[in-house]
DNA sequence: TTACGGATTGCACGCAAGTGCAACTCGATG
DNA sequence: CATCGAGTTGCACTTGCGTGCAATCCGTAA
């Protein structure tokens, strides 16, 4: 019950003396208004303290300026930065951000997708779970642009931006060959999202080429307890790893800090450990974690990049997949081959 | 440039050979419309995929069911809780989050608040700046609510969410001196928000009282680089602090580590330090530091309460400030007393 | 002086919804 | 059979804005 209400191009019209049609033209680039109009209009805009209505623009141009942003675990170091990089970027490009959250509930993308359509945002961004194909359909078919950061789907239409996950897994495999760990071992999640399977299959597809076989387990979420539960599994084995690549960087922390302060291991002299992400607490002293840097800048500017173009319907299925590359962060939990 | 439009109003109520008017009533709860005309409504619409336009609804309406959330350094990790429970909240209240960044340029909550205007948010929620008073005039002339967490205005109108600062600090010196401490120290930042100097005035006051004086130092932002300056700052004084506070988690972990791993201190043996938010890092093993819970969830009930139940303008301006307990998590940073 | 052309302006319509009001249907009651 | 009343339905108007079209203004050239 909003008690007064906003103030509208009328309003504006009345106090300047010209029609609705002079202050509509004066908030719209490129139209024709004498510059004696046009002051008159911002004075009484300023004085009224007149803005124009976007979701009245919206309706008519058929184009709200709002892209929605569908995330879950927003409070994780790497999905935060990652926003931040989005949401900077996209409001250099005149567009605004719309959050849903899909932490909690199931099927949970798709009511953030409806939501979405019911506010008529020119696009999704998609940076978790992975919407049903009838909704994308209908998304594409409404003319809304989707784009699905490291979600890997095989959907015609919208944007894929992923990693060289697989690659990545690799090198991780030489440097620890390099450092002379005898026994590997990969520490994974449950959610077997395909980035993370990604790493997962380089790692050991690398070390198998090596000679080295690899121990995988998995478990839970890819946070920092579930590191620690995993480090306890795989450090009490018979035959104890030296070289564990964990998915991710949290893992890794949950992980690093179970081996050193439970089971009294030096890193890394008795243990090597890789991450993924290069959240900031993989710099922190206490880790120094050597990791692959999640090009958040780079897949920011791709994503908005191609939204502002307005991604052409007709342009090649190819362009519309972006492989982006993780840079190895060289840090102290590897040993120097 | 849509190739193709949403589907409207008009269309399903063709299509199931009815009036535009049913359509909008079977959507509208508590309007009046027969069993079967519902039925056919549903059925039309499911099967063009209808879905209502907020922005149309919201432009009748005048009341968009947009909230915005205002917010700086978003990627930081007691940011990011407070936003995750802000949107989970805000959704489950069946309104939607708007997100404006202020992390670049100036004067930007200005701005940001005007994006606010534009797209007639009911509500703006301000976690980062103080807005200009004439904006914020604006604001609630135009009918729109306006939160302020941790920001200590003292305008009139506005929801004013704010913690015990003050007396968190005082139960830190108290738990320093059980403690055994001698010399006591603040370590800052920059800033000097509020709630930042609420702590330092409290701790000091409650050391003086108990007889021993505060070395304050201030440097830089709130985050774990600051830390560690401040620490360098501090423990090559002659007089070596041994009982540290440092106003938020972020600058406490850089103290820490840079404590350790750059003076071989031993916490809490030879150094005592508590810090300020509870983030998830706080309770990792190689921080276990003590410190104070922002109580997050409280923060966003508060306010989402507060704009679902529409805040009349007429209530007493008590009811317009609310101040929250942070409660002391006892960790290992300390020794008991 | 008149005609021409470019720039400005206003009218009216459309966008996609919600809603008051009047007309309508239909069953029940007198 | 006429009347009443509750429940539906559609018309028409409203919200704030953009824009095509026609009318107007003004300066300049014939």
């Amino acid at each position: 019950m909003p008690s007064k209400l906003f103030v509208s191009a009328q309003e504006v019209a009345e106090r300047a003396g010209v029609s609705r049609s002079a202050v509509s033209r004066t908030f719209t680039p490129g139209a024709s208004v004498s510059a004696d109009t046009r002051r008159r209009v911002l004075e009484a805009a300023e004085a009224l303290g007149y803005h124009v209505n976007h979701l009245a623009r919206g309706l008519m141009r058929n184009e709200s300026g709002i892209v929605c942003l569908i995330v879950s675990d927003v409070a994780t170091p790497y999905r935060s930065a990652l926003l931040r990089e989005l949401t900077i970027q996209l409001q250099n490009a005149g567009k605004v951000a719309m959050f849903v959250n899909t932490d909690r509930s199931d099927g949970s993308v798709d009511r953030a997708l409806q939501q979405a359509i019911r506010y008529r945002a020119d696009a999704s961004i998609i940076l978790s779970g992975l919407p049903d194909k009838s909704i994308t359909q209908l998304c594409l078919r409404s003319g809304q642009r989707l784009v699905l950061i490291n979600r890997d789907d095989d959907q015609p239409g919208p944007l894929k931006i992923n990693l060289d996950d697989y690659e990545s897994g690799g090198r991780v495999a030489t440097a620890f060959v390099r450092a002379g760990c005898k026994t590997l071992a990969f520490a994974n999640s449950e959610a077997g999202t395909p980035s993370l399977m990604g790493r997962e299959r380089g790692f050991i597809a690398a070390a198998t080429k090596l000679g080295l076989e690899v121990v995988v387990e998995r478990y839970g979420s890819t946070g920092y307890e579930a590191g620690r539960v995993l480090a306890q599994r795989m450090l009490t084995r018979a035959e104890r790893p030296d070289g564990v690549f964990c998915a991710t960087d949290l893992l890794a922390c949950g992980f690093m800090d179970a081996a050193r302060h439970q089971f009294g291991l030096s890193i890394p002299d008795q243990l090597c450990v890789a991450g993924f992400d290069d959240i900031e607490q993989a710099s922190w002293s206490s880790f120094n974690l050597t990791t692959f840097a999640q090009p958040v800048m780079a897949i920011a500017t791709q994503a908005v990049k191609w939204l502002a173009s307005g991604g052409h319907e007709d342009e090649p299925e190819e362009a519309h997949s972006v492989r982006l590359k993780a840079e190895l962060i060289w840090r102290g939990s590897i040993r120097k081959g």
